[in-house]
DNA sequence: ACTGTCGACTTGTATATACAAGTGCAAAGA
DNA sequence: TCTTTGCACTTGTATATACAAGTCGACAGT
């Protein structure tokens, strides 16, 4: 009995070095976890209204029981969900639904396509991905190997409903990214261009907020007078990859739209 | 056996509730669980420097032995150092310290006391606490129950090395709270207050952010000059208690000290 | 009609265990 | 010498289980 399944596990450990070892690397988008199945499954279900703010969602056994998980499957989906601001969660009682996070989650780890929605965002590039030299970035040090690669640069003017309203610079080292300043970032996400391409995930991060006042080209931009008060973000993304961060800073009009977030 | 067991089990019940219905109430703060204990521990440790920036940590199973819990325990509190970004995880290598998230951490669950530090922090009340009615907090609805018992009020000035930087006003509803207003909050963090106090821990909330330029009030307290930038949070606290939510609006100055937080 | 108790639910904490999968080094082999 | 293999470590995912503790409604006793 213990040898036949010892027998099996060696076998799977093999296939899967062949797997890795040739080739088709890029199929290797590992198939996602349970509780992560689970958190996208509710997640849309609270976004689609299936179930509204106030509701409780079924119990952690009753989950269980519906996709075949145990408890600490099932808990760590809804920690996402808490993390995330979908529900709360009450001893004795249940997991609440909260409804979907309101305005632009842009503090979180989403990025901005995602945390406004694709219909009425849309992009205007202003300057085109391209490789330059850095020393710093934003604020932000960076290691001497990322000084020597040089950064992909570029800035991209983002409208809601066709009002300006963020203004991002955003640097990246020159790392292993094969053809980037050739793909277009036009309506699609940076976040989900890095994610597909070359399997960069972005983990979370830091970032630095503060309030000033909108110089000339900020100005023109957000067709705004002077000292028109802006929002600016300055941001250090982490990822995946060991030592590979890349940054952005953000200038926010926030006459009409104002961040929201969870904490 | 199962009968001894069960008699015991009544006999604490009926303990608790004398327990609680009785007087003694303010001891009843439940010790922490054993994951919150190690979670202070080692964020204490990063705090004072024990644990640098770029060491590992002691593995989880080190963990495990060192403070004799299991894995799933250990890494629970591992999973609060990483939300606080005390700390990263890379699996097959182990848990990177990242050092003490800098600046001023307002942004995330923190009170502003806890968040700065007491050393450099000094409060000013302007408005001492004082029970009002209200319709409507900075935005955020409130129920009517809320709405009939009126809320607690108060606006403090918090400086940091004598600069004034952030200006509160917060609005608690006046439930349950006995002896509220007559409680000192001088060099005192809300927060802890009503967790000693009233049991209440704030869990969570909603935040809108948003830059403005500083109206006279404000130009008086933060001795700046007309159309300086100013950044305003307005924030929703949720608590441990159901139903029973704070709300706070924020000014702060970031010329000096810009908000840090993580994603 | 009211009060208090109890039980059946819920989530919270903790243990014990197993295997998957990434990392890095050392030893074996070319 | 260089490459590859394999092993010993790490964290990641998942199961099964147990009891603690908060919530709420039904029901019995007053």
């Amino acid at each position: 009995m213990i040898l036949t399944f010892r027998k099996q596990y060696l076998s799977l450990q093999l296939y899967l070095q062949i797997y890795t070892n040739y080739s088709f690397r890029q199929m290797a988008l590992k198939e996602a976890p349970q509780y992560r199945k689970l958190y996208e499954k509710l997640r849309k279900l609270i976004e689609d209204g299936t179930y509204k703010r106030g509701d409780l969602l079924p119990s952690e056994n009753e989950l269980c029981g519906a996709h075949h998980l145990t408890r600490p499957t099932v808990r760590n989906a809804l920690d996402m969900l808490v993390n995330d601001g979908f529900i709360i969660r009450h001893q004795g009682k249940g997991s609440i639904v909260q409804g979907q996070p309101k305005g632009i989650g842009i503090l979180s780890l989403s990025g901005t396509t995602s945390a406004i929605g694709q219909e009425n965002l849309t992009t205007r590039i202003i300057i085109k991905p391209c490789v330059r030299s850095w020393e710093q970035a934003f604020g932000y040090e960076i290691s001497d190997n990322d000084k020597s690669v040089g950064c992909i640069y570029m800035e991209r003017l983002r409208l809601i409903n066709d009002v300006p309203v963020f203004y991002d610079i955003t640097m990246i080292p020159n790392l292993n990214l094969p053809r980037f300043t050739s793909r277009s970032l036009k309506n699609k996400s940076l976040f989900e261009l890095l994610r597909k391409h070359y399997q960069i995930q972005v983990k979370g991060g830091e970032q630095k907020i503060l309030a000033i006042t909108a110089d000339k080209r900020i100005q023109q931009h957000f067709k705004v007078k002077n000292n028109h008060p802006i929002l600016r973000v300055d941001r250090k993304m982490e990822t995946n990859r060991p030592n590979f961060s890349f940054y952005s800073q953000i200038y926010c009009n926030t006459s009409d739209y104002s961040l929201i977030g969870r904490f």
